[in-house]
RNA sequence: CCGCCCGUAGCUCAGCUGGAUAGAGCACCAGGCUUCGAACCUGGGUGUCGGGAGUUCGAAUCUCUCCGGGCGGGCCA
């Protein structure tokens, strides 16, 4: 149990002997340091249910509150209880971590997470960064607290636009193909822009779509090279961006091309299908347009094609069904949150959907630096794998400007990992919902609240640890909370576990961010205040040694969650 | 027209199941390196929480309304 859960508990125990165990006690860590280390807030909606005054009714639970961990309580205000937590208490729950540190364990659940999904008609460009960053350490953080989970990475490798990439492809010869594959985006530019121009062309890759969805053997084999460099493409991204999606989680879209007249032919059954100008519609009444007429939800096309709607259908039948996951994330774009609504609506009247959660995670959109949003045919979109260089550029040059005396080796391997978490740790920090500016110096920042802060707590820790020369497995003695800054940097530690379970609550990962940076940060002061290595006192240096390696611990694993590496030095 | 989302410090953003004097980072100013790594620390001020009304002991948070911006809305994904 961790502190909240422990006062929690205490005083929800309270409540229950003082008969207002109706309201709930509602704790939280405290807003202000005066405040104590966590407030109870709840007091006050009990009393005014149960008609008390709210401050005796206060004094009372602080009476009763069987809480060992607390050094001081005080009523406060209206009816807040102030509780300051013990010292020694502290302590305890520090040194019974060990080399661990503490995380929740809750029911284990099958988890599929849907993140990523590149269409592989674009290079991945920088809006492809959130899904990345985002639905990767969703995953991390579910695995850490012992969920299971499966990576589905449902690329775009379907659909008519493939046409004129395969008739553009024909045309060249195999030298060709894989240099000029070599920068997808330019590839589909070129391709798109015959299409345009060229009237016989534009004929041609029609045909190609007719004969690419006929199975037309030569057709096919065009279609799985085009795919196969376009993943290579992918995979390099991810490994580069340090994503754990592998290409066995891939589950493309053309995967469920069997399955689609299956569905349709399911929902025929079911009575849901209408026709409606020749494509097959399902009207549902929570979805109307204007006039309030119902909005179709299209799962034929009038010409026999299937949209998105009918492959997003059979990946929600199949997920529920075969890959029976308890939980369904999809770390996908605000724009589709209609559409995605509408899929899981389908698919509940369908009976695809029982008792599994399925949930759309939406995210914002990239905007300009005037806050107008990037055209997506403008050209005005930056590649992915361009960001990631210039942060690595310009993690090189400050690594190697503030310290020369690393080897070029390690000025690289240390630039790449500082940069990529600079710009992964920018998008995880803020809140996903909402839209957010595309700005190179907010994306590139290596000081205040960004990855190379918190990597820069953990090199200094390593530093430390090792002047000391000692090994974590050393540190058993005792720990001893005297300063201010010792006892809330301890505080803080034994809270990693709460700033996950409130990060998993809404899947918002820049809770868990603004967790470490407040780690870090109080490390820092720490650090500064509390010298170690020339601390005369043995104890006293054994315990913050010891405190110093625990905070690496969780550092470690709280960025680790976050797809951000550490390093020892800096 | 209908639906969803957003509007918090000069900038980028937290906070939103209602709680105390609304917080960080950047930028700006002043201190701190012969002293464990200055990518750091300490101190300094900044707000009509878009406007208005309502709900109540209490509203940035909930409701309504208006203004401003974005996105989506039958055969692209």
């Amino acid at each position: 149990m961790n502190l909240k859960e422990q006062i929690h508990s205490a005083v929800a125990q309270s409540f229950e002997e003082l008969g207002v165990s109706a309201s709930p006690p509602i704790v939280k860590q405290a807003q202000k340091r005066e405040f104590g280390h966590y407030q109870v807030n709840g007091v006050m909606g009990a009393a005014k249910s149960a008609k008390l005054n709210p401050r005796e009714l206060a004094t009372k639970v602080t009476e009763r509150l069987n809480l060992p961990i607390v050094n001081k309580l005080e009523v406060a205000g209206p009816g807040f209880v102030n509780i300051h937590l013990a010292p020694y208490a502290i302590e305890q729950q520090l040194m019974q971590l060990g080399d661990d540190v503490p995380v929740p364990s809750p029911e284990p659940r099958h988890f599929a997470v849907d993140y990523s999904a590149p269409n592989l008609m674009k290079e991945m460009h920088i809006g492809h960064l959130r899904t990345n960053a985002i639905g990767d350490a969703i995953v991390h953080v579910l695995e850490a607290v012992g969920h299971q989970v499966t990576r589905v990475n449902h690329v775009g490798d379907w659909g008519a636009q493939f046409g004129s990439l395969l008739a553009y492809l024909d045309q060249l010869d195999n030298t060709e193909i894989s240099t000029e594959l070599k920068d997808l985006e330019v590839f589909y530019q070129s391709a798109s822009k015959l299409f345009k121009t060229d009237h016989e062309f534009a004929e041609r890759a029609r045909g190609y779509v007719v004969r690419l969805q006929g199975g037309d053997a030569q057709c096919v084999a065009l279609w799985r090279q085009f795919i196969e460099e376009s993943i290579k493409h992918c995979q390099d991204v991810y490994e580069r961006l340090n994503i754990s999606l592998a290409r066995a989680d891939i589950h493309a879209e053309s995967a469920y091309n069997d399955d689609l007249p299956v569905v349709v032919a399911e929902l025929e059954q079911q009575g849901l299908l209408e026709e409606s100008d020749g494509a097959m519609c399902v009207f549902l009444e929570e979805f109307t347009g204007k006039d309030g007429k119902p909005l179709p939800a299209i799962v034929r096309k009038s010409d026999g094609g299937y949209p998105y709607m009918a492959t997003d259908l059979a990946a929600v039948r199949y997920r529920a069904g075969k890959l029976r996951a308890d939980t369904v994330l999809y770390v996908v774009g605000a724009p589709q949150q209609l559409h995605l609504k509408q899929v899981f609506a389908v698919a509940t009247a369908a009976g695809y959907l029982t008792d599994q959660e399925f949930r759309h995670l939406p995210f914002g959109s990239i905007l300009k630096n005037d806050g107008k949003p990037f055209k997506t045919r403008d050209g005005a979109e930056v590649k992915l794998i361009d960001v990631i260089n210039e942060a690595v550029t310009r993690a090189y040059q400050l690594v190697r400007e503030k310290n020369p005396s690393l080897t070029e080796e390690e000025h690289r391997s240390i630039a790449e990992i500082v940069g990529v978490g600079a710009i992964k740790y920018a998008e995880l920090s803020k809140n996903r919902g909402t839209d957010y500016i595309f700005d190179w110096d907010i994306l590139l920042s290596f000081e205040g609240n960004t990855a190379p802060y918190l990597q820069y707590a953990y090199t200094r820790i390593q530093s430390v640890l090792k002047k000391a020369g000692v090994e974590p497995t050393d540190l058993r003695g005792q720990i001893t909370l005297a300063e201010p800054d010792e006892l809330d940097l301890g505080v803080k530690l034994l809270q990693f576990s709460e700033a996950i379970e409130d990060a998993l609550e809404d899947y918002q990962m820049n809770v868990l961010c603004n967790y470490l940076f407040e780690l870090s940060g109080q490390f820092m002061s720490f650090y500064e205040h509390c010298p170690i290595l020339k601390q005369s006192d043995p104890e006293i240096q054994h315990s913050r040694l010891r405190l110093a390696s625990i905070t690496a611990n969780v550092l470690q694993l709280g960025l680790g969650c976050l797809g951000i590496k550490t390093v020892d030095r800096m």
